[in-house]
DNA sequence: CCAATTGCCGAAACCGGTTTCGGAAATGAG
DNA sequence: CTCATTTCCGAAACCGGTTTCGGCAATTGG
């Protein structure tokens, strides 16, 4: 009689699993013993601590964490909140990125709760929806800003939660980044190495932090090549590849246009392919490129595009891993790693076959 | 002193929740009225049940899914375990999906926990962990195969699941899925309309279940075109662009080669692409080609690719949707839709060119 | 040798909900 | 008007854990 309206035939406890009580009872303990053995207080014996550690491993004995988070607050999961339509060059991560996350929140026990938004606020109204369910305890934040609602949302409630990416402000942040600045610098040397003298820089959006370090970085590398800087050469937020081709086009149309092209991002870099092809030069001998994420489109390419690539799962798994220090109490200041993309040189690059002057008359003849 | 070993500022309830306790207190009622008025009991009047539902909503009180969880068993959550490499075909589609999900899924007050798994039996043991855990209520099926054993795992444990792709065995499964058979046949009659006579068929993965549609699509298409069907025109697994190119460069050098290729997949049918540069072809005009899935990536091939586009947003949002209801208990016959394809036609399919012995005699003279 | 600690554990309260059970009041039948 | 039903709600048990509190035994200090 008295029923829900929605009935299913769930509700009842399910038979195979052991309880902490069924636990306790069968070491001849007390419920409160045999939890805080498990959980670490330091006033249970040794002796006691390892009894009912091989009793919980025998029995099979795995708490819920929700019957914890009763009482704890804590569900044992972190969150992620995936902007979409952000930008295309998130996409072709994201699976990888989740892999690696993945991996190393099971490998704590800890689970992994996603949900999506279609803007920064929306992000921060979905993530505020989390935290007030207690459906993660930290956040994993991808593509950092430089001043990023996220943050000052999570700052304000006490939120454990680590970039993906550095800040403006470190204030109580920990994170992991790629060093994105040393890639774009190391581009430049390498290039310049080449023989080319004329380099020009493709930045990505504006309002990522990384855009701000990796022109810094392309900077470092014309000083470190006694290059000097020009100005024309320097464009931004090309994000996808029309950007790439627009952005292309604009610099080897200049009067002394350049030789090679250092882009932020991948998908803006496979842009200036169409716009070679379109103009007939040759990728790698007219006109060389290096580019930054790794995506997999730029294997694809001829020739394949060189890269400096990230490994997007290991960045997760790390994210990962330090989130959970980070939810345990660690303090943020000593959760900050960093590390380099990998070079891979592939063939969009090599030395100048024709000079900026010769490149720009050739233009000058095709377009007639 | 009695404290544990990692504490951070947490574990006591935070301030501002309002509690059923403190509802019901509000109210004048007890515990018991206010979830049994809340949880659509029987037994609790027209006129408390909105006394209750009104508090609720101007105090702002919302139950926390791990507190029913304890006695329910249910955590309001849906699972979703992504098979990592498993092709690649799957990555692009995974942001929109997963947003498509989400989106529904919060829509009714409910969350997603995502994990990641290497292989199918890996994904059954993830699964098998969720379950355990009680991470999830049910889950979403990516993927589906003909002999699937992640579905034998959740019916053999009685857990809700919802599959994207139907199956040999109906029995006890609800699905969405798109009618790729539909799309397949539509796209030879439309390729038979534009005049090819030799139309072949570049399958995906034998493994997975929608391979088999398809398939069959492709020969109900001819046979509605009154085509006779020729073993040697219909290859299979090709599910990336090396795949795509190799099962290409096969075609064109049969003896009699086909003058149109239908694709089950994009990127197989991006392979085409590369393959026809090669041999100085050009596509839409000496080879068409109308492909399945509306991928990004054929908007920025030349010309771009003409396809079935699957809406993967709306797809993740309706099988979120069927979820829920499963896990509320409705049966699962009454939970199986399918949905078409819409086809985009982009220029990569034309009238032939060149007839098949033509196209054959120009291939012979180009490559020697 | 006695008092004061200390080490170790059990009893019980608690977390925020759900569900069972029983009883008072209202309603209907005779 | 009485008795049997309903209708509707409160008290209390319960879910599976955690945490507080207190007490007994063994140790230490003087």
């Amino acid at each position: 009689m008295t029923k829900a309206i929605h009935d299913h035939e769930e509700g009842r406890a399910q038979p195979g699993r052991v309880t902490i009580t069924a636990l306790s009872a069968a070491l001849g303990l007390s419920k409160s013993t045999v939890s805080r053995a498990l959980n670490g207080y330091p006033d249970i014996s040794e002796r006691t601590r390892l009894r009912v550690r091989r009793g919980a491993e025998t029995m099979g004995y795995r708490p819920l964490s929700h019957a914890q988070a009763i009482r704890t607050g804590r569900v044992r999961a972190l969150g992620l909140v995936v902007q979409i339509g952000d930008h295309d060059a998130q996409r072709p991560f994201l699976a990888d990125f989740l892999a690696g996350i993945s991996v190393a929140a099971s490998a704590e026990g800890w689970t992994l709760t996603v949900a999506t938004a279609d803007s920064e606020a929306d992000a921060v109204r979905t993530m505020e929806q989390l935290v007030e369910d207690r459906k993660a305890d930290g956040f994993i934040l991808p593509r950092t800003l430089s001043h990023d609602a996220r943050v000052a949302l999570l700052r304000a409630r006490d939120v454990p939660f680590v970039m993906f990416g550095r800040t403006a402000d470190p204030e109580g942040c920990a994170w992991f980044d790629m060093l994105g600045e040393e890639a774009m610098r190391d581009a430049v040397l390498h290039l310049a190495g080449l023989g080319h003298r004329r380099i020009a820089f493709v930045n990505g959006g504006t309002a990522y932090n990384y855009s701000r370090l990796r022109l810094q970085g392309y900077r470092e590398g014309l000083a470190q090549a006694g290059l000097p800087e020009d100005l024309a050469l320097i464009r931004g937020g090309a994000l996808n590849t029309a950007d790439g081709t627009r952005e292309t086009l604009a610099l080897l149309t200049l009067a002394e246009p350049p030789t090679a092209v250092v882009f932020a991002v991948d998908h803006a870099a496979l842009g200036l392919y169409r716009a070679c092809a379109g103009l007939g030069l040759a990728v790698g001998r007219d006109v060389s490129v290096i580019s930054y994420d790794g995506v997999p489109d730029g294997a694809h390419v001829e020739p394949p595009l060189s890269s400096f690539t990230v490994d997007t799962r290991a960045a997760g798994q790390r994210l990962a891993e330090l989130l959970i220090a980070r939810i345990r109490g660690a303090a943020p200041e000593t959760l900050r790693e960093t590390a380099r993309a990998a070079f891979a040189d592939r063939g969009s690059a090599g030395p100048p076959r024709l000079s900026s002057e010769a490149l720009s008359k050739r233009l000058a003849t095709a377009t007639t």
